[in-house]
DNA sequence: GCGACAG
DNA sequence: ATCTTGTCGC
C-alpha cells in the first residue's frame, strides 16, 4: 500500500541517477588542449568562473552568475548576472539538476552576443569526478557545454571510503604552503581528487577534482596559479558579483517589510 | 538505527 | 546556499 504512495521524490532521483549514467559516458578525461601541456600555461587567455547566490528565504529564485577573466592577469573581460527560477531542489550529488541549466543559458547568452570572450576553461563551484558517482556539477557543465571544466569545492564531500578522519586532518596538517596538495583515494584505489593548499595563508584546503577535458594534475596546477586568495579568483569574482546583485537589486527583501 | 549530505 | 560583528593578526 505505501509503495503506491511512493513520494515523487524517488522517481526523479531514478530518473537522474540514469541521466548522469548517460552523460557520463560523453565525459572526456585528460587533457585536450595544447595550453595545459605548455609551459606557464601559454596560450590561455580567458578563463571562466560560474556561481549561484541565494535569497535567504528563498528556494528558488537566485542569481545566476557568469565571468571571464584575462590569463594570466586575472582582470574582468566579460560578466552576466541573471536572476533566474530554479526547478529542482537541492539533492546532495544532483548539484548539477538544479544549477546547470542557467548556467549553461548564460554560455549561451555569451556564445550569441561576445563569442570572442568564451572562456577556455570554467572553474565550478562544486565537485567534478569527486563524487558519489563520479559524475558532479562540473563534469555535467563539461559535457554539456563541451568546455574543459575543473571542479573546486570548499568542503569536503564524505564519498567513496575518504572521510573527514583523524588520518585526513593530520595530512591537511601536512601541507606546508601554497601549492601543496595530497591525493583522495576512493576505497578502489583511484584517486578522485586533491585537496590543495590554495595559498601560504589559508588553512582550510580546496578539494579539487577533474570536470571535463582535463587531467588531474593539470587541474590542480591551473587553480593554485589562479588563486590570490582561497578561492581561485574566477569563482570569487563570480560569488562576490552575484551576491553584490542581490544586496542592490532586492535590498533586505524579508526583514524590513 | 545513526550519521552524512558539494551548493 | 543563507543567517552575521567584531576581532585577532600581519
Amino acid at each position: 500500500m505505501c509503495e503506491m504512495s511512493a513520494v515523487p521524490e524517488q522517481d526523479l532521483i531514478e530518473q537522474w541517477t540514469s541521466e548522469q549514467a548517460s552523460l557520463k559516458q560523453r565525459l572526456v578525461e585528460g587533457d585536450t588542449e595544447e595550453w595545459q601541456r605548455a609551459p606557464d600555461f601559454k596560450g590561455l587567455e580567458r578563463v571562466g568562473g560560474v556561481d549561484l547566490s541565494y535569497i535567504k528565504g528563498d528556494d528558488i529564485n537566485a542569481c545566476a552568475q557568469l565571468v571571464v577573466l584575462s590569463f594570466p592577469e586575472l582582470e574582468l573581460l566579460y560578466e552576466d548576472s541573471q536572476m533566474v527560477t530554479l526547478a529542482a531542489p537541492y539533492v546532495a550529488g544532483f548539484l548539477a539538476f538544479r544549477e546547470t541549466p542557467c548556467l549553461l543559458e548564460a554560455l549561451q547568452r555569451l556564445e550569441r552576443t561576445q563569442p570572442s570572450l568564451m572562456p577556455q576553461v570554467v572553474f565550478v563551484d562544486g565537485n567534478g569526478l569527486f563524487h558519489y558517482r563520479e559524475f558532479g556539477v562540473a563534469c555535467h557543465l563539461g559535457v554539456l557545454s563541451g568546455l574543459p571544466c575543473v571542479g573546486v569545492a570548499k568542503s569536503l564531500l564524505q564519498v567513496q571510503g575518504i572521510i573527514r578522519s583523524e588520518e585526513h586532518l593530520s595530512q591537511i596538517r601536512e601541507l606546508k604552503k601554497g601549492g601543496d596538495s595530497f591525493p583522495l583515494k576512493a576505497t578502489s584505489g583511484r584517486v578522485l581528487a586533491q585537496a590543495l593548499r590554495s595559498s601560504d595563508k589559508s588553512t582550510k584546503p580546496l578539494y579539487v577534482s577533474v570536470g571535463h577535458r582535463f587531467s588531474l594534475d593539470t587541474a590542480v596546477r591551473l587553480t593554485h596559479v589562479c588563486c590570490r586568495y582561497r578561492v581561485p579568483e574566477p569563482i570569487r569574482q563570480a560569488d562576490v558579483r552575484s551576491r553584490e546583485y542581490l544586496r542592490t537589486h532586492f535590498p533586505s527583501a524579508d526583514t524590513c517589510g
